[in-house]
DNA sequence: CCACCTTTGAAGCCC
DNA sequence: GGGCTTCAAAGGTGG
């Protein structure tokens, strides 16, 4: 992909921004002739287990109670900060890019990188209009999720949504933000925290628009708590059609994010104060913790010095491996597809009442390549501009530096025939 | 507790 | 340059 290339990158997207679908080649052969990809997606769904039935039987109490965070509290930290950083993201992303037909061509060339590190209270255009949009009855069948897809509407609370996390005070429909916000709101985070502003009109909290706030980093512990409010404010966009506010098209790839004490109340429920505070190699160099950072310490690679004693108490304790310990991981940036996952997962989830994610993303998966042209290109330009971002903020970083970090299986049978259609499910 | 599963895409590596 | 491998997200599942 020579995204990047042609000098900088980033003088033009026009070209690059077509590459994605002429490499794709089918993509064409999709549009022109849907009736072979329906087709070949039918033949897929025909062999497919209907597991989502079977599970929505069986399931559906269950997701009420859905399984509790078991997983590693590094991971829970690193998700809620993402998530966080998510929300945040979607916010700054409000204010930037108000309401374009495809929004992912008219901020192609914002050529102020730094702008990623805005800091605002509002709320992203899409988390907006999840707010309006009502959740429809799903039908599950193919072809309405293939619609349903593109419509950016949440799900009605799906079960990644904490039940216990919304509390009283806090925006009843606060935990409609995103697909995946499912940290955003884990807590009741401090008044002092959240400087909303009552709107007059609708009397919802608002936060100040971005063009209230200074935009810019570095957040100062004030301005950090503008960001506390999900619901900040109203979108503009009311009459906009769903398909005008990409899921992800707003976006901006890496927002400023300080574990700061918003963060702090939105962990500390699960993690000791020391998680909270971001460790110093985290931090971009302009201080600005990446969401793409994970601290060793975090992460996988325990670090002897920086960790509570609950962080022992979690991690093994492993004789810390120093030059690891000097190198945070640096994520890989997002592709396409993984953004779009992002923004679908939760509503796929809801929608099919699944709940194991090789089985969500199988139908991603498929929804995926039922997209259109122009909204794969929003997604394709996401990730553009998530690499382009990338590769400013970490020059060095390779995806090379990544390998080995994440303990690989062996995919060694990758046969033609599929062996169980355990996860092959049709929704 | 952690790898696996599953998806697509990007990047790296090897030949 | 083509083919293969790894990793990115996600969370249930099983060892």
């Amino acid at each position: 992909m020579p995204q990047l290339n042609g000098g900088g990158g980033d003088d033009l997207g026009a070209n690059d921004e077509m590459i994605p679908f002429k490499d794709e080649g089918e993509q064409e052969e999709k549009i022109s002739e849907n009736v072979s990809a329906e087709r070949d997606l039918d033949d897929v769904k025909s062999s497919l287990v209907n597991e989502s039935e079977n599970n929505s039987s069986s399931s559906d109490s269950e997701q009420a109670e859905r399984r509790p965070q078991t997983r590693a509290d590094s991971e829970s930290y690193e998700k809620a900060r993402d998530y966080f950083s998510e929300a945040l993201r979607r916010q700054q992303d409000g204010g930037l890019f108000k309401s374009p037909r495809y929004p992912g061509y008219p901020f192609l060339m914002i050529p102020d990188l730094t702008n990623s590190y805005l800091s605002n209270g509002s709320l992203s255009p899409s988390a907006r209009t999840y707010l309006q949009m009502k959740w429809p009855i799903l039908d599950c069948s193919a072809s309405a999720g293939i619609k349903d897809s593109r419509s950016p509407t949440l799900g009605h609370l799906s079960n990644k949504v904490p039940v216990v996390q919304h509390a009283h005070h806090v925006h009843p429909l606060t935990p409609l933000i995103t697909y995946s916000n499912e940290h955003f709101s884990p807590g009741t985070p401090p008044s002092h925290l959240s400087p909303e502003i009552l709107d007059p009109k609708t009397g919802i909290p608002r936060t100040p628009h971005p063009s209230e706030l200074s935009p810019y980093y570095p957040l100062s512990p004030g301005a950090v708590g503008s960001i506390a409010h999900p619901l900040g404010w109203l979108m503009p966009q009311q009459g906009q059609p769903m398909y005008s506010i990409p899921p992800g098209g707003f976006r901006h790839p890496y927002p400023a994010l300080a574990m700061n004490a918003s963060m702090s109340s939105l962990v500390s429920s699960r993690f000791s104060p020391h998680m909270v505070t971001p460790p110093p190699h985290s931090l971009h160099q302009t201080g600005i913790p990446h969401p793409a950072i994970v601290s060793p310490a975090i992460k996988q690679e325990p670090s002897g010095d920086n960790i509570s004693p609950s962080m022992h108490a979690r991690k093994s304790p492993v004789p810390p491996k120093k030059e690891e310990d000097k190198k945070p991981h640096i994520k890989k940036p997002l592709n396409a597809f993984m953004l779009y996952m992002k923004e679908m997962r939760a509503k796929v989830v809801a929608e099919c009442t699944l709940k194991e994610s090789a089985a969500i993303n199988q139908i991603l998966g498929r929804r995926w390549h039922s997209l259109s042209r122009e909204e794969q290109a929003k997604y394709y330009e996401l990730a553009r501009k998530e690499r382009q971002l990338h590769s400013q903020l970490y020059p060095g970083w390779s995806a090379r530096d990544n390998y080995g970090k994440r303990k690989k299986r062996k995919r060694d049978n990758k046969p033609d025939s599929k062996p169980e259609a355990a996860y092959e499910v049709q929704c």
